[in-house]
DNA sequence: ATAATCAAAATTATCTATAATTATGAAGGA
DNA sequence: TCCTTCATAATTATAGATAATTTTGATTAT
């Protein structure tokens, strides 16, 4: 199925998984042989699996003390959306030249999948495929791996705050982000994208 | 002398280190037992430390097939140049309320050690030192770490380029931040940096 | 002579077992 | 109550072994 098929990946992938939705709590630790049974391996592939949580952000390692979960005080969910603003704005501007019509009415698809999702996760994934879906064209691997990396930070707040009662709102940004597209208005679907991403980290609309 | 003292990064950080100055050429492969016999290690710590040189961007990896050195093209270092403008415009943003004249008087000295360096290697380190105390006040730690890392790829360019013959250049966009950061305006200082460190990936000037 | 095929060597990825270093927590004394 | 000491546990690292896969080299056939 996946191609990069080792296990440190795909115990990395879970991990990571469990960390963004919230199962994982922040603080909580990561016991390298508790882990290595539960997946039946060794302890060798789960250290290197930690190694790239601990890159992505998601996990905090003190020599000879052990991994815990990362936590996310206001600052750094302050930080993580200032960054993904920053390079996603870069990123629609390098995609903008490559958006065909089709890339558009995908994205309009994708947003109103959105707003029909039953639950938070749902909705999350929805929005995150959004997002990608336009600037994915920017032809930028490191610049996208990097804002796949910010959005899984920030989907960790956003799980921690609805976890309970939740309904989707419309996402009035994301029709305003493809409507300036189709204008041709790069620079105004910048300046909305900017600010979406700023106020999506913030309290509940 | 440095309290992480794991072996892997050691080892990741040597290793870091001869990719940036190009000891190491892009492809060439890494082999888990040979680096393990040159640092007298095992494989474990050596394939954990290949692991942070993934994630840096210094080092792609394909499963069963081995890691190697990254190579860079010419898209790559522009992409690279352009995350880098973008990031280290907003941490001059972030760091401006929080810089005082005894900041800007350091950095004033660095630029001019910069001037008087002897080769290549002097000059990026001098360079990356002015970058890092206008930036470091914002505190932004995974901000200031990407910026690094961005950094550290843009340095591989440089060293590729001006291996042989070279003397400083001294550098007037620095000393135009500087100015304009004394004078108090940071939009202006951005816009400098922004340029400064979008045609520093380019020819020769 | 060139191309295809197959055997051998090298390399990766993993596991198991074990040693050493360090942190955690509990018991006991000031 | 607070601090020290000690036992336990966990992490970090080593070593050796094994299976799977890739690469290399040699043999063979066209």
């Amino acid at each position: 199925m996946a191609k990069d098929d080792t296990l440190a990946n795909q115990i990395a992938r879970i991990l990571a998984d469990r960390i963004i939705t919230g199962a994982l709590e922040p603080g909580a630790p990561l016991r390298q042989d508790h882990v290595a049974e539960e997946f039946g391996a060794s302890h060798v592939p789960v250290r290197e699996a930690f190694r790239r949580l601990e890159a992505q952000g998601l996990a905090v390692s003190v020599p000879r003390r052990g991994v815990r979960v990362a936590g996310f005080s206001r600052a750094e969910v302050r930080e993580v959306a200032e960054m993904r603003a920053a390079l996603e704005v870069l990123a629609l501007q390098n995609a903008a030249p490559h958006l065909t019509r089709a890339i558009l009415d995908e994205a309009q698809e994708i947003n109103d999948e959105g707003d029909n999702a039953p639950d938070v996760q749902a909705w999350e994934q929805a929005n995150r495929k959004f997002h990608r879906t336009l600037l994915a064209p920017c032809g930028m691997p490191r610049l996208l791996k990097a804002i796949d990396d910010l959005q899984a930070a920030s989907a960790r707040f956003l799980f921690s705050g609805w976890s309970a009662e939740w309904e989707a709102p419309t996402d009035r940004d994301h029709s305003a982000i493809l409507a300036a597209l189709r204008a041709g208005q790069v620079d105004n679907a910048g300046l909305i994208l900017k600010r979406h991403v700023l106020l999506g980290g913030r309290s509940p609309r």
